[in-house]
DNA sequence: CGGTAGATTTCGTGA
DNA sequence: TCACGAAGTCTACCG
């Protein structure tokens, strides 16, 4: 079944004279101009200046349905209760041709806030003295927690990790501790925020609240680099 | 000179059978494998696959800089102390065209929370019942409140403006009154959360804290559509 | 299918 | 330049 959608994996690259509205969200209209259409056989949809980026001016995501006749094409998409739609009025057409592209492999991806948790249940100490592991995506009713682990006084902490740590981390872990709290024996449970970068205004919050912040560095968990040895003077 | 760099105004598309690795905020590998590699003159480049989306696989934005030599392209860019670099090995290429874009006008918007921001600044009813505009963009040490009105009874209220009301706005929107209510004269300010979509979980948290949610329909507040005489009928 | 959290988020804006 | 907040965020994951 996914092997005969496999048979029509392509790219189609147009390069046209055309003027594109998206009405959805928002309304958007871009004026007739040579603009790089793409369209990938997944259904999604791109129109690409030559300038902005990796963003592209104007699109739709899978699932969508395209009809195409002479000097337009037509892209909608269902959404909730209305409908998004991409209307191109092609004036002129410079270029259309199909690549057939072969099966991709997955993309490989190191340094995600993922590996950082493995990291760091590895080497709880570094979130924390004496810091031991209970348990990693520790399940209360509104999410897991990280990390849970014991202090060296044998006291509950609650580690919420983060590649950046932002206002929005210090809010989620204060969430977990006021939920974990309400449960007999973790009444004392305190909170880590650990994050490769933590943002000002979120140590600020945090430590208003009494959630310390540790800042940890990847390479140093994964022992490619020596920590820092001020870290460690007396 | 910004007419100079009209001139260069194009994109470069190539399809070819390659392996592409990145090294900077992560790594990330991309297996050999056919894909389309987007160029464009500002300096973006996309790796793009056939499915995944309106997301590239890998891509690298502006400012870059882009060497090439056969088989081989490497795209690097200053990240504060270090550097982000793609490193692409092409091993065999399909195609490889160059079209030249013209100026591309300026894409024109609307819809977002600005607007919205600026209909409910003109009919502060919409939030509440015989609301009176004080003042927009309310200044705080945390930030600005959105709308600072004053109610029927002459108390403050904070409304906060989001298109759509997730427990964020609501964490925000607490912050805010926290805040304010530490003032003299404003211990009382109470919280409006007004969205044109309020997520069930962020009206049980706002409910839960005393703020009141009102959905707004902008088409309504442009005066587009009538509003629902339900909501007026005695 | 809806909701939540993560992202090389990207992107704009204001200090 | 830095930091914060919006985005048509998009995307993966979980219920």
């Amino acid at each position: 079944m996914s092997g005969a959608r496999r048979r029509f994996s392509r790219v189609r690259l147009i390069v046209a004279r055309c003027e594109v509205r998206y009405t959805g969200r928002l309304t958007a209209l871009l004026p007739e101009a040579l603009r790089l259409l793409a369209i990938k056989s997944d259904g999604s949809v791109m129109v690409h200046a030559d300038t902005g980026g990796f963003k592209p001016q104007n699109w739709m995501t899978p699932p969508t349905v395209i009809e195409e006749e002479p000097g337009r094409i037509v892209v909608r998409k269902r959404a909730g209760s209305t409908e998004d739609r991409l209307d191109i009025r092609v004036v002129e057409v410079v270029s259309d041709v199909t690549h057939d592209m072969g099966e991709a492999a997955a993309l490989e991806k190191e340094g995600v806030e993922r590996e950082l948790q493995e990291l760091l249940a590895d080497a709880p100490a570094h979130c924390g003295e004496g810091f031991r592991l209970v348990r990693r995506e520790w399940p209360t009713d509104i999410g897991p927690v990280d990390l849970m682990c014991r202090d060296s006084e044998d006291s509950w902490v609650a580690v919420e990790i983060k590649r950046v740590g932002t206002i929005d981390a210090v809010e989620q872990l204060t969430r977990y501790l006021e939920r974990i709290s309400q449960d007999a024996g973790f009444s004392s449970c305190r909170g880590v925020l650990a994050a490769t970068q933590i943002k000002p205004q979120a140590r600020v919050l945090a430590e208003s609240r009494g959630i310390a912040c540790v800042e940890v560095d990847p390479a140093v968990l994964r022992g490619e680099r020596v920590p820092d040895l001020t870290l460690f003077a007396a």
